[in-house]
RNA sequence: GGGCGGGUAGCUCAGCUGGAUAGAGUGUUGGCCUCCGAAGCCAAAGGCCGCGGGUUCGAAUCCCGCCCCGCCCA
């Protein structure tokens, strides 16, 4: 907030250094404003000295000093400017300028942090996925939840979000599903159940038919359709994953059915397309899509031999038909197994006359389930994997949420079952939700006394002067470029991080300084002060889905 | 063999488009509750930022090569 006026300033001053001849433009844009590590190095930072001297061949600490000529004037932002380093120009802003961030953040109120840079641009957020063969495991937790933070920071940021879950319920999977449900049918009929011998191990798959039996008894007992076994297999698992998510708070607009792509004949209308377009051909029985038009090293079957499509047409296929929806931003989450297809439904999108450059693929690494300090081997198939659910029930959401989000997507998660079950007291979850249970105390140990919270303008700001006092509302200041930042970039950890680190500089204040005293004016302003950050936290805890307790 | 991601304190990880003396949590050690919530605070110790070159005023960050781990493909 602070930080982007003192940028629209120095870029003024860098304009006029142009028109008076002091340097060229070609360092626009091309500077940063930031706040520098140390202490003693003043509120924010420029490097326009040292970029500029570079590119145009001239003395930095020259540049800088007549840079610093040009701040100076400016008295109601700036208190002091100086050359620092290499050129590094050092500025520090008055003082009586950080409380103004109490101001906006009380008309902001809950929209503090809000901003329309999104311009209600039209994003669709593809995430979680998973075919209906299981319940949720760690693995899809991790997607749900990047998923699902991404899509609300964008919301937060001004972007019209269409949550939706792609899924596909053909397939050899779903036969070997629909098998395994009736072997087990069968089994709790005492008959020979012929399990098959890659079937789906996991004790869901003997409830599902013990609802069976209840619902029909043993109606299907000589039943040579699996259908039956699948649609019933398809609905239960279907309801066990949205009440999963529906636990965390995540919820989709939509779920797409891969089949219908087929149905809908847009698997051979893009094949059609793309023939018309010459981009494929025919070799050995299989159709070929010639994807070294597009910087590929070989060309890809699209259609094998036996007539199956690959997995690669009806990737395409959907995105073309996202394309057709007219989304203007297309952000697909997918765990890193899935990296191969990327290329290959880019190089979809450009052939069928779409911009690749509206795609975004949010890779996500792994997570690691540590428990004992040993890492717990997971198979889907042999149902030794630790659900979302089981999770769910030992933590909660809102701690499952943090660590699902304190890593940045490229990072591998290790997700220590100890620590999020046994020791969820330590949990930083709780650090960050204590500092907003803490302000919600004191204020109302405020109230209590006879205080109550008034408004900025009614305030002394001059007794907001403690060194703890100023970083705060410095860190208050920073609060919607963040956030900013953070949806754009998608990359909620960086939330979660800023949150760690109010709430840290919040209880230090907190042990130093008595916000309640004998002193009118002065609890009066810290209260004030407490409020903004009530707000703060509040928002920040919000925006990324995050519960905030008044009390623990 | 090829592609992608990772390698930063004992452990888990931040470090935004190159910036000043590399950070946090946890763990270890030692302090702080007659006082607004000790799920908290303060202090100390802990580093060849995988290795070797290069680019420049400046590299954990960018480029090239190599090593190790994970995922995918053949």
């Amino acid at each position: 907030m602070i930080r982007a006026a003192l940028k629209i300033y120095i870029d003024e001053c860098f304009q006029k250094g142009v028109a008076q001849g002091l340097w060229t433009d070609r360092a626009a844009g091309k500077y940063a404003v930031e706040v520098p590590k140390r202490e003693n190095q003043g509120d924010y930072s420029t490097n326009l000295a040292m970029v500029v001297a570079g590119i145009d061949k001239k003395n930095p600490r020259e540049i800088a000093s007549q840079l610093t000529a040009m701040l100076e004037e400016n008295d109601n932002l700036v208190k002091s400017v100086e050359v620092a380093g290499p050129g590094f120009v050092n500025v520090t802003i008055k003082s009586s300028v950080w409380s103004t961030v109490l101001e906006k953040i009380e008309q902001g109120g809950s929209d503090f942090g809000r901003s329309k840079v999104g311009n209600n641009k039209r994003v669709m957020v593809e995430f979680v996925s998973a075919n209906p063969t299981g319940p949720l495991s760690v693995g899809h937790g991790r997607q749900a939840i990047l998923g699902d933070s991404i899509a609300r920071l964008l919301e937060v940021t001004g972007h019209e979000v269409y949550r939706e879950y792609y899924y596909n319920n053909a397939g050899r999977q779903m036969r070997v599903l629909a098998q395994s449900v009736r072997g087990r049918y069968l089994e709790q009929l005492g008959l020979d159940g012929d399990f098959p011998e890659d079937g789906y191990q996991g004790g869901y798959i003997t409830d599902i038919a013990s609802e069976l039996i209840s619902e029909v008894g043993e109606g299907l007992k000589e039943s040579s359709e699996l259908e039956p076994f699948q649609k019933k297999a398809e609905q239960a698992i279907f309801k066990d994953i949205s009440g999963t998510l529906e636990k965390i708070g995540i919820t989709f607009d939509n779920y797409y059915n891969e089949q219908s792509l087929y149905d809908d004949g847009h698997i051979d209308s893009v094949v059609e397309e793309l023939r018309g377009k010459d981009l494929v051909y025919e070799q050995d029985g299989a159709v070929w899509f010639k994807t070294t038009d597009f910087g590929q090293e070989q060309d890809r079957v699209i259609i094998k031999s036996t007539g199956e499509p690959t997995y690669r047409l009806p990737d395409i296929a959907y995105h073309r038909e996202k394309f057709k929806r007219n989304f203007d931003w297309l952000i697909d989450i997918f765990g890193s197994d899935h990296i191969a297809t990327v290329p290959d439904v880019m190089a979809g999108v450009k052939a069928l006359g779409y911009d690749p450059t509206a795609v975004t693929v949010v890779l996500h690494q792994f997570v690691t389930l540590m428990r004992d300090g040993k890492q717990v081997k997971m198979s889907t198939r042999k149902a030794t994997f630790v659900t979302v659910d089981d999770l769910l029930d030992e933590v909660g959401a809102d701690v499952l949420r943090f660590f699902f989000m304190m890593r940045k997507p490229d990072s591998q998660l290790e997700f220590d079952l100890n620590l999020a079950t046994k020791e969820s007291q330590e949990n930083p979850v709780y650090y960050v939700q204590y500092g907003y249970a803490r302000l919600c105390s004191i204020i109302r140990q405020a109230e209590e006394k006879g205080f109550t919270v008034t408004d900025y303008g009614s305030i002394d700001q001059s007794c907001l002067i403690e060194a703890e006092e100023f970083q705060l509302l410095k860190t208050m200041a920073s609060f919607p470029a963040l956030i900013e930042s953070a949806a754009l970039d998608l990359a909620p950890h960086r939330v979660i991080f800023y949150l760690i680190e109010l709430a840290g500089q919040f209880h230090s204040y907190y042990n130093k300084h008595k916000v309640i005293s004998d002193d009118p004016a002065l609890t009066q302003a810290r209260l004030c002060l407490i409020s903004g950050l009530k707000t703060l936290f509040g928002n920040g805890l919000t925006f990324v889905g995050l519960g905030t307790p008044e009390k623990m």
